[in-house]
RNA sequence: GGAGAGAUGGCAGAGCGGACGAUUGCGUCAGUCUUGAAAACUGUUGAGGCUUCACGGCCUCCGGGGGUUCGAAUCCCCCUCUCUCCGCCA
């Protein structure tokens, strides 16, 4: 949810939305029935008030007072009612109006669609076209795709032999670098209440791309965010343990809907894959700084598995409703000859610790944290990114240094009775 | 999965239709006493919102949502969660 009160007065922030596509009139009407809903609320309350005082009043009165008593509280009571059903159509149209409005862009978030993207940095040498990860991954036995499809329908994989010693490998390392950088590892559920996940900002835009477990009104989370969200809702924080920074690792499910035709092969685009997850709340007056540190963080892991890549600036219109400015980073593909997305990492400034009301205790009263979410590593699509750049002319992948220790000390996997 | 019990302020725990936003104890904070501390005593102590220059006033909140009533922590319905016993299980 949007800051109503700096939508009024901050040109900015108003600015900020408007980059996002949302018409003018949708903030306009928003600020307009927002100033009925006030003047519906304060007539509202005036009236409960005087029903609540004859009310007590009837306490303790006299018997044959009462009747007449009763009576009159009962008319006040049909004129509360009156109010309370036209402030409640009010309401209804206020939080509609609400919804719409998303978490204006940052000023320095570049406004356009999605193509207006700016290249903040560009790493590595871009490896050469060779074997795709889906080529590669079979013939070395490490990714089964025709026994999966066999057995789940497309877009589900085996992860086998060396590529599963990697698959932990990969956790555990990252985890070890989040450690040196502060956060502290959950594992979290990966069943949620539709509660949560409205909460959490996935629905109702992105109801379509989650599973719903039949018969127990759960859902399964895309990404450990839903959860690591959820964690200090309703909580107030004290200013100085912020920032709270967490490692989340579950599984993640997405339906994929609308993706037909698109990815098809290997791991790139699947239904289930592990990811570690980094969620911090931060202190407003930090959180742009914890922004850059998590995208530091990110390039250091991409860096050090040896991957060429790039960070950009998503343009305005290419953020969700909760996001204020976005980092992709993006590894480069050598099958593809250009770069695709390996991580991304957002701010979401106060938009969801509003709806979540995750606020810290200061002396100016209550204030709302900042929230920021980033990926550590989605291991599938890290571990496809490692075999294409990796692979060598004889067919075997080199396995990134930094990685050995965690994964047996196999430093090449060569294709299997080699 | 079966059977039962319960959810009230930081915690414990009363209240079962009007003087209850809530007895009391512990804890909290302040004071008295003390060189200091402890003990004892006295007082203090929930959250959110609206309004006011301010003093203050008002509204909402007793797990969540609906209902009955002039009036609900208290009565009725639905939901969620927790605990105990049995079963099952990693």
């Amino acid at each position: 949810m949007i800051d109503l009160t700096k939508l009024k007065s901050d040109e900015e922030y108003r600015n900020g939305a408007l980059a996002k596509g949302v018409a003018v009139d949708v903030i306009d009407e928003l600020i307009s029935c927002s100033v009925e809903r006030s003047g519906a609320i304060q007539e509202t309350e005036a009236k409960r008030s005087e029903a609540n005082a004859m009310a007590k009043e009837i306490g303790s009165s006299s018997a044959e007072d009462r009747p007449a008593k009763i009576e009159a509280a009962s008319k006040v009571k049909q004129e509360l009612s009156q109010l309370e059903e036209s402030l409640a159509e009010v309401e209804k149209r206020f939080h509609s109006l609400m919804l719409q409005v998303p978490n204006p862009a940052h000023s320095s978030v570049p406004h356009g669609d999605e193509d207006a993207f700016r290249t903040e940095t560009e790493v590595g040498e871009q490896t050469p076209a060779r074997k795709s990860h889906g080529e590669i991954g079979e013939e070395l036995g490490l990714v089964d795709t025709k026994r999966a499809v066999r057995m789940s329908g497309s877009r589900f994989a085996y992860v086998m032999r060396e590529a599963a010693r990697m698959q932990f490998g990969l956790v555990q390392w990252v985890l070890d670098k989040l450690d040196s950088h502060g956060f502290d590892p959950v594992v979290t559920p990966v069943a949620v209440r539709e509660e949560m996940m409205e909460l959490a900002g996935f629905f109702p835009t992105d109801k379509n791309q989650v599973y719903k477990l039949e018969g127990d009104d759960l859902y399964l989370i895309g990404t450990s965010e839903v959860a690591l969200a959820g964690l200090h809702r309703q909580e107030q924080l004290s200013a100085d343990e912020l920032p709270l920074r967490y490692a989340g690792y579950s599984s993640c499910f997405r339906r994929e809907a609308g993706t037909y035709g698109k990815d098809t092969a290997g791991l790139f685009r699947v239904h289930q894959f592990d990811k570690v997850e980094m969620f911090v709340y931060a202190h407003p007056d930090n959180s742009w700084e914890e922004l850059e540190r998590i995208r530091g963080i990110q390039e250091e892991i991409v860096s050090e598995l040896g991957l060429p890549y790039r960070v950009i600036t998503c343009a305005s219109r290419d953020l969700g409703d909760a996001t204020s400015k976005k980092y992709d980073l993006e590894a480069w593909l050598p099958s593809e000859q250009r770069y695709r997305e390996i991580t991304s990492c957002s701010n979401y400034t106060d938009f969801s610790a509003r709806r979540m009301n995750t606020s810290m205790k200061t002396e100016a009263g209550n204030q709302l944290v900042h929230t920021l979410n980033g990926t550590a590593c989605a291991i599938g699509r890290t571990l496809l990114f490692i075999f294409e750049n990796h692979q060598n002319d004889d067919g075997s992948i080199t396995v990134p240094e930094v990685l050995r220790p965690y994964c047996g000390g196999i430093d090449v996997i060569r294709p299997k009775g080699s």
